[in-house]
DNA sequence: GCGATCAGCT
DNA sequence: CACAGCTGATCGC
């Protein structure tokens, strides 16, 4: 059979649903929703090798326990295909973990959710918006907006998007934002970035949250959520999830961003990206060397020729040799890494390493770094502001931001070289050599914008893609354009064509 | 007054 | 362009 493609143009749309529930085990919403599959079809893609029974009628798989929860089923697949891999820390002090019930290690004292325990409509979802697939002048989705006609539309009036749910199980990812989603009993964290964790207040009470240990620190001390919800996982360990077997890997993004791996009890198999970018490692993992892939959502927010960036080293030699050649001319340069809250941290770091000099920054973002249990990056945090090297949210780094700033460090610097690393300022100069890149200098202000990307690049997905060999594919990012879908969706073709 | 969310902006 | 937010205004309590 030829590889299916989301957004297919001659798909067949399904035949209606006979009951609640539609062919893919998701509850068809209330009059007037979409279902997945029809959310699916309308986007254009031929659903039916992906079948699945309602969740609610599959029987448990074999490790499951009595609770209907979680239990460990390995403790890790690199011990169980004999791969070396250095203990980690949560690992290390938690070995019973195997045998424990994990709600117990978690604190939970009940399990969220049981058969009927089905989430009442209204309860958190009203009535639909019209327009659930938001397309919407290209600009970024936007969540609960007031719809054009009449009193402002209730909180949480959207719809969970199709591609956030994982079809065949109780299962979604990155959808905190439409309060309790139907027949939905255990949300995935990818990562903390606020686009995917947007919708976790302390006030969260849907279910339990999925999430990579590193994250869930953060989620726990920056969101205040009541911690019986969050329930870390360790990477390439194989937890069972609902009956459904599950594995977070490394996504090579920002601090404890995963790819969600999901084996169900029939045997298809599932692979999340979150966000992502693809790498060499990435194909060297068990998991995605053996079998195929029945569907992908992918991280597709360079799903575009022109965006063409260097490995990641590579950018941060360039960081490093033009920081030394500034301070050369001009000992007394403030270096500056512009970051948003977690990501980038690699840069600083080999600035900091290179350099021999300390990371200065302020102190939420200091107990953001030191939260992730690094020691080669918090030995080097400082809190004095005397150090060379200073980390500074993005939107600070700016001309008149940066020369105010440089003003309240009061004759300590004579000047300010400041980096901006990010994927999508490089698409101007694609394929140019990285020594080409021009700075922006205003005075003692110098700027450069870097291509210094936590997602792959188009020619990474082209690779991963090719790896990986999925059946079908969903993407995640920049769906809100239907043209723009129909392209990504070419890409996909060409690079699956005769695999 | 307060926390959550929104439009606008980068 | 569109990353992953940030700022200031507004909403609901």
């Amino acid at each position: 059979m030829a590889t299916d493609i989301a957004g297919d143009a001659e798909a067949n749309p399904p035949l209606p649903a006979p009951d609640d529930l539609d062919d893919n085990g998701f509850p068809t919403a209330a009059a007037g929703a979409s279902s997945f599959a029809d959310d699916f079809y309308r986007s254009g893609s031929d659903w039916s090798s992906l079948q699945a029974s309602p969740w609610h009628q599959r029987e448990p798989a074999s490790g499951m326990n009595a609770k209907g929860g979680v239990s460990l089923v390995q403790s890790s697949l690199f011990q169980a295909w004999g791969i070396d891999k250095p203990p980690r820390e949560e690992a290390a002090q938690g070995g019973s973990l195997v045998q424990r019930s994990l709600f117990q290690a978690w604190g939970i004292k009940k399990p969220f959710r049981e058969e009927e325990a089905q989430v009442r409509a209204g309860a958190g979802v009203s009535s639909p918006s019209p327009s659930p697939s938001g397309a919407r002048s290209g600009r970024k989705r936007r969540w609960g907006g007031a719809e054009e006609n009449g009193a402002p539309a209730a909180r949480k009036s959207i719809v969970c998007p199709f591609y956030k749910k994982i079809p065949g199980t109780p299962f979604t990812v990155d959808a905190f934002r439409y309060g309790a989603v139907e027949g939905c009993s255990a949300y995935f964290l990818s990562h903390f970035h606020y686009d995917h964790y947007g919708g976790l207040t302390k006030n969260w009470c849907h279910g339990p949250i999925y999430c990579t240990a590193l994250t869930a620190r953060l989620v726990k001390m920056l969101l205040s959520i009541n911690s019986e919800y969050i329930c870390p996982l360790e990477l390439d360990t194989e937890y069972v999830i609902e009956g459904v077997a599950v594995t977070l890997l490394d996504a090579n993004h920002c601090p404890g961003a995963a790819l969600i791996h999901f084996r169900l009890s029939d045997g298809k198999t599932y692979l999340h990206t979150g966000d992502f970018r693809a790498s060499k490692s990435m194909h060297l993992h068990p998991l995605l060397q053996s079998g195929r892939i029945n569907l992908l959502y992918l991280d597709t927010t360079y799903c575009n020729p022109k965006y063409k960036f260097p490995p990641q080293e590579d950018v941060i030699n360039f960081v490093v040799r033009t920081a030394q050649r500034y301070l050369k001319k001009q000992p007394k340069t403030l270096i500056v890494v512009g970051a948003y809250s977690i990501g980038k941290e690699n840069v600083y770091l080999a600035i900091s390493q290179a350099l021999e000099v300390p990371i200065y920054t302020d102190a939420s973002r200091r107990r953001i770094l030191h939260s992730f249990g690094w020691p080669d990056l918090s030995k080097r945090i400082s809190s004095c502001n005397q150090s060379s090297l200073h980390v500074l949210p993005l939107a600070l780094v700016q001309h008149e931001k940066l020369k105010n700033y440089l003003e309240t460090l009061n004759q300590r610097f004579l000047a300010v070289l400041a980096f901006r690393p990010t994927g999508w300022t490089f698409s101007e100069t694609a394929g140019k050599e990285l020594d080409l890149i021009k700075p922006s200098s205003r005075g003692r202000v110098t700027i450069y914008g870097v291509p210094y990307s936590e997602h792959s690049s188009f020619t990474e997905l082209g690779y991963f893609l090719k790896f990986v060999r999925p059946q079908k594919v969903i993407p995640t990012v920049n769906v809100g354009d239907a043209a723009n879908r129909d392209k990504m969706q070419a890409y996909f073709r060409e690079w699956l064509k005769g695999l």
